[in-house]
DNA sequence: TCCGATTCCCGCCATC
DNA sequence: ACGATGGCGGGAATCG
């Protein structure tokens, strides 16, 4: 059992409660009963509360009744959070759960509570890009990724908008119950092009469950020779299959159709490549495979919705920002 | 931009 | 009877 709180107030946002509630109530219809998540809703204040979009929920208890040891604990954010003042006890029940719990975290502009608590200190933290200056302000010492959906750093664990909260929630789950997992939830959540759920996908395949050693050994053959003719007959060759078996046999172990699997790894490759060389997007694109640059830049746009270039500046840019 | 060729996926069925 | 394997062919996507 493990145990996840998320602490409300009012004006809270609705989706920043809900997301992550969404994700672990809907991982437990695929654990084992022993490995629940068990959810509770801690208010800043007692009874209902009241969401900024209207929506009215009923929290399990006020902060100052909760012991404050959860394995997860998460503030969620709200529009009116920065012009909000909240009780010096709360930030004390902060400090004491930031010491209890296994991992604390923040959704959005939440972070600023972290911060107020005096939690974010050297620490990288996500936020929403329009409360960056809210939070350098409340805690000058955080350094604060405007570009990241959310930043693990092992007990702390921040996330950026709303709808990254259901990716770092997503990301929790695969961290501790594995990306098959995870993925699980995303096809409930996400629609199927969501990149997201590919990253899970991908890392998901990456680790097949119960994969033959064959199964393997072309993975392993894929991911060094991205360069390389990868056409599904040429791989069926290679682990010795008929075409039609192998697709099988990969799709069932690996959870992605062999093409997806080539796709997905030149993807990530020439992913690396651009966020950490200078080397042109042209010469990036047949060292990964992509044969020449318009190719790359088509799976680019479909995935990312934007260019090899766009790419690279969002992604040197984000790393800027991050100093 | 269009269009035929190619590639891939997958259901179906036969064989071992 | 059942699972593993392989071939065929249609539909969709992609390529040149």
């Amino acid at each position: 059992m493990t145990t996840a709180a998320l602490l409300v107030f009012p004006d809270v946002r609705a989706l920043d409660v809900t997301g992550p509630l969404d994700v672990f109530t809907e991982a437990n219809r695929f654990l084992h009963p022993r490995q629940h998540y068990r959810l509770e809703i801690v208010s800043t204040e007692g009874g209902r509360v009241r969401c900024s979009n209207g929506l009215a929920i009923y929290p399990h208890k006020p902060f100052f009744e909760s012991s404050g040891q959860f394995d997860l604990l998460l503030v969620a954010g709200g529009p009116s959070v920065a012009r909000a003042s909240f009780d010096e006890s709360l930030y004390r029940w902060l400090r004491v759960a930031a010491e209890q719990c296994a991992c604390i975290g923040s959704i959005c502009n939440g972070a600023l509570l972290l911060a107020w608590a005096g939690l974010l200190d050297g620490r990288r933290v996500a936020t929403h890009w329009s409360f960056a200056e809210a939070l350098a302000h409340a805690c000058p010492t955080a350094r604060i990724c405007i570009n990241d959906a959310y930043v693990d750093e092992g007990k702390l664990v921040t996330s950026a908008g709303v709808a990254a909260s259901i990716d770092m929630s997503l990301h929790l789950l695969a961290r501790q119950h594995g990306a098959a997992l995870a993925l699980d939830v995303a096809k409930q959540l996400l629609p199927s092009n969501d990149p997201t759920r590919e990253r899970l996908a991908f890392q998901c395949a990456l680790t097949p469950q119960a994969a033959s050693s064959a199964i393997v050994e072309i993975q392993q053959y894929v991911l060094a020779n991205l360069p390389a003719d990868l056409s599904i007959p040429v791989l069926a060759s290679i682990a010795n299959m008929s075409v039609r078996h192998f697709t099988r046999i990969f799709s069932r172990e690996t959870r992605l159709s062999p093409s997806e699997f080539v796709e997905q790894a030149r993807l990530d490759a020439a992913r690396t490549l651009l966020e950490s060389t200078l080397r042109p997007v042209k010469t990036i694109a047949y060292e990964c495979g992509f044969g020449n640059a318009p190719r790359m830049r088509a799976v680019f746009q479909r995935h990312f919705g934007m260019s090899p270039q766009l790419y690279r500046t969002h992604s040197s840019s984000e790393a800027a920002a991050d100093r």
